[in-house]
DNA sequence: TAAATGATGTCCT
DNA sequence: GGACATCATTTAG
């Protein structure tokens, strides 16, 4: 499954098209399963494949960030689709979105989890805690991947600095209610709008 | 201006 | 299984 000749390197270098992620927020997330996440830092290559997503829904989802009003932090997800929304959590922690949907409809991807794929120990070095577990959790993947303000509105339809490429579709996809998000209403508490790779072990452990 | 609070990770017991 | 780190953003006054 690990991908590492020189053929496989040259499919990374095709960013998915802006299309593919103006449509709906829940396709988009299920398709994003089996891509992968690539990150060119310092002229180093690196890229995981994403695992785990959470799809945010805009004004009508209670848990979305952007379903009150626009606000600074907020005015990516109102922008055009394929574009990232980062931000801090819990005062630490940086977190990657993919906005979708049209511009104007702030809704967004969150990429929760990716099993590493091309040069794992670039992400290992750029994790504090080395001998802790790589990337399956939305803030280990954003340190491994040196994922943060500096990235905020990317356009990750450019094979720039961050970028999706397209990956295998997985062979089975589970779902189930969005991780840390008990201040939303019951019905979007519950909603199954987390969406994972099934049997794969790199999904984050639920909390 | 001030206060509350997280779309989490790590370390400790 | 639980404590705690740590601060930008938001909302209230």
């Amino acid at each position: 499954m690990a991908l590492s000749d020189s053929a496989d390197v040259a499919s990374f270098s095709t960013p998915l098209p802006r299309g593919f992620y103006d449509r709906d927020t829940l396709e988009v997330a299920q398709d994003l399963l089996g891509c992968q996440l690539v990150r060119r830092v310092e002229g180093e290559l690196i890229a995981a494949t994403i695992v785990e997503t959470e799809a945010y829904r805009g004004a009508t989802d209670s848990a979305c960030h952007a379903h009150r009003r626009k606000t600074p932090r907020t005015e990516a997800m109102f922008g055009p689709p394929g574009h990232a929304y980062v931000y801090l959590v819990y005062g630490m922690h940086w977190l990657l979105n993919i906005v979708t949907q049209p511009e104007g409809n702030p809704c967004a991807v969150l990429v929760r989890a990716v099993e590493p794929c091309l040069n794992e120990d670039a992400m290992r070095r750029a994790r504090v805690a080395r001998n802790r577990e790589l990337s399956n959790g939305p803030g280990k993947l954003t340190r491994a991947l040196s994922i943060d303000k500096a990235l905020y509105g990317e356009d990750m339809t450019r094979a720039d600095k961050l970028w999706v490429a397209q990956g295998p579709t997985p062979q089975r996809v589970a779902t189930g209610p969005r991780v840390g998000i008990d201040y939303a209403s019951p019905a979007d508490r519950d909603a199954p709008w987390r969406l994972w790779i099934a049997d794969n072990p790199w999904v984050s452990k639920a909390r």
